[in-house]
RNA sequence: CGGGGAGUAGCGCAGCCUGGUAGCGCAUCUGGUUUGGGACCAGAGGGUCGCAAGUUCGAAUCUUGUCUCCCCGACCA
């Protein structure tokens, strides 16, 4: 059993579990708590929100529209952003040529163990009634699917950068990848998953090393905008590093388990694979100079990380910024001569609520006319986490009025739905700031969660080790000063980190300088890492 | 990939030990009664028991293989 303390927040969220008030007295939309299993309650919000199936191929899943919905909310929004930074969208192929993807020799190390390899173009009956490859139709040279795209798309700078006029040259694919990972889970890691992987060519260090950290700053404000996501964005230890990169930073999420997600990568990846590439540029003086090369990427993971930071006992909780619908109608149909004015009143309501914007859009509204009671209809968007369900009865619609949920806050002190009525026109005038104090809000309290529980006063690995060794504890992130070594030295600190679950997350960019003795080797710090349990 | 658990109706499960061709709850459909906060009563539909071999007169049940999922570990930009 896990001592509710692991769940306790700052006053007023919902997660604050005040003497005296019992929750017993709530019936939840969800079979399994999140203080009970929070594994099984994942996999429970995922169905339960519709958001996902299991596809009978080990660890691909199928996407199902609201799962979907909000990554293409997720894509349209990133799009933006990565286009308002001057990167073209571009499409490279799925099949790598083994050769190819063969020539930067870290990269390889680095995937090799997880590829998907395609080795024929046919298939024959076996005479039993299947088919099997032909023998007679394998291909010369294997193609591999890709993990990523870095050699492919190097390929293709190396035909299209000629000249220091041709850079900086700035693209980004969305596609899909495969890594054959031996464990899976839903949107966290999976065999496919979807993505966007930005890829940069410049002249100097100085400009590649000025993308990656744009990229990354870009990561950090859409996620903490858009998906009301707090992170802390820094760079990579030597021993996370992308395979082939010189640096590696990201965004790291804290998820209601209290372990890390990281949520979204950025790589300088020097020269090395300018050079596996042959990736050149005549500079200036006439010279040939190998270019420098940046890669960066977020993923279907991010949908996870939305659930694990947002979602709660009833579901998921959407933030209205990614949310497929922000608001639903709801009619109290009666199935009978009442129902036509009705509906009729609220598709007028839609409409008017339709044409107002919000986050810089138009409010996205669905009037849900499906059969039913609105009443049960209701706890299916609680649990896909649609922010605000406006219902509408006869007596409403008589009254000039509505009966308004936010689904951020779904119970009153009584353990009730917390309703509330304000008139058609207030709601039509108010849904605006509703949504952007919903959208403020979901990030205010992850950003209160995750700021109670990141320790920063342990100075001894004994410290270390029995901080995360108390059980009963919530495993929150510990910010520790390191000396930052390198090689062996490093290896071995990990070995000790790895016996207690625990690895090393980012060094923040924004972290104040180290003052005092590193944690493992007792030499003087260099800089503040986060240490964690991670997904 | 190693250890453990599990696959039976859309979902959650019982039946398996001690073979005799399936059952419960929720959901769905129909009828009726309800009607402002997750309705009730009655009836109905829906499953070649993950897949494939084997044993047997007969397999959800026993044997073997295989696929998928969950947990732990290893692995993991």
């Amino acid at each position: 059993m896990i001592d509710p303390r692991r769940w306790s927040g700052p006053e007023g969220t919902p997660f604050h579990f005040t003497a005296g008030f019992s929750m017993s007295a709530i019936r939840h939309a969800l079979s399994i708590k999140r203080e009970d299993d929070f594994a099984q309650w994942y996999q429970e919000v995922i169905s339960a929100a519709d958001m996902a199936e299991e596809s009978g191929v080990r660890g691909c899943m199928v996407i199902k529209p609201w799962g979907y919905g909000i990554w293409e909310r997720m894509q349209r929004l990133m799009d933006a952003r990565i286009k308002a930074a001057g990167v073209q969208n571009a499409y490279f192929p799925l099949f790598i040529p083994l050769s190819n993807f063969a020539r930067e020799a870290e990269h390889v190390e680095g995937f090799a163990k997880e590829m998907a390899v395609v080795t024929h173009h046919r298939l024959v009956s076996d005479g039993k009634g299947g088919l099997i490859p032909d023998p007679e139709a394998k291909l010369e040279e294997p193609l591999v699917v890709r993990p990523t795209s870095e050699t492919i798309i190097g390929d293709a700078m190396s035909r299209w950068v000629q000249s220091w006029r041709d850079l900086p040259l700035l693209l980004n694919q969305w596609a899909n990848v495969v890594r054959w990972e031996m464990r899976t889970r839903m949107f966290l890691r999976t065999s496919e998953f979807l993505w966007q992987e930005g890829h940069t060519a410049h002249e100097t260090r100085v400009d590649a090393v000025a993308e990656t950290l744009r990229a990354l700053e870009m990561y950090r404000s859409f996620a903490e905008e858009e998906l009301s996501l707090p992170v802390v964005a820094g760079e990579k230890p030597e021993n996370e590093r992308f395979p082939g990169a010189v640096s590696t930073y990201s965004i790291e999420a804290m998820m209601q388990d209290g372990k890390a997600l990281q949520a979204g990568t950025s790589h300088y990846l020097g020269t090395s694979f300018a050079h596996a590439s042959n990736i050149r540029y005549q500079d200036r003086e006439g010279g040939q100079q190998l270019c420098h090369t940046t890669s960066w990427g977020v993923s279907t993971r991010m949908v996870g990380g939305v659930i694990m930071t947002h979602g709660d006992d009833d579901g998921l909780r959407v933030p209205p910024a990614i949310a497929p619908f922000q608001v639903i109608i709801l009619p109290m149909l009666r199935e009978n001569d009442g129902d036509a004015p009705l509906i009729a009143y609220c598709e007028e309501l839609r409409a008017a609520i339709a044409a107002k914007d919000a986050l810089r859009e138009p409010i996205r509204v669905l009037l849900d006319l499906k059969p039913g009671k609105a009443a049960a209809k209701r706890w299916d968007w609680v649990r896909k986490g649609a922010p605000v369900i406006i219902e509408v009865g006869p007596r409403d619609m008589e009254n000039g009025k509505v009966s308004l949920l936010r689904r951020d806050r779904l119970w009153n002190d009584a353990g009730k739905s917390d309703f509330s009525f304000p008139s058609r026109d207030e709601a039509v005038d108010g849904i605006a700031a509703l949504l952007v104090d919903i959208q403020r809000s979901l990030f205010e309290e992850a950003a209160a969660r995750r700021d109670a529980n990141i320790v920063r006063d342990i100075d001894s690995f004994d410290a270390l080790a029995d901080f995360f060794n108390a059980d009963a504890r919530f495993p929150g992130w510990v910010e520790v000063q390191w000396s930052k070594p390198t090689g062996a030295a490093l290896d071995a600190v990990v070995e000790r980190l790895k016996a207690l679950k625990l690895t090393f997350r980012n060094v923040p960019l924004n972290a104040d300088a180290a003052s005092g003795a590193c944690i493992f080797t007792g030499e003087p710090a260099v800089e503040r890492i986060y240490v964690a349990r991670a997904y």
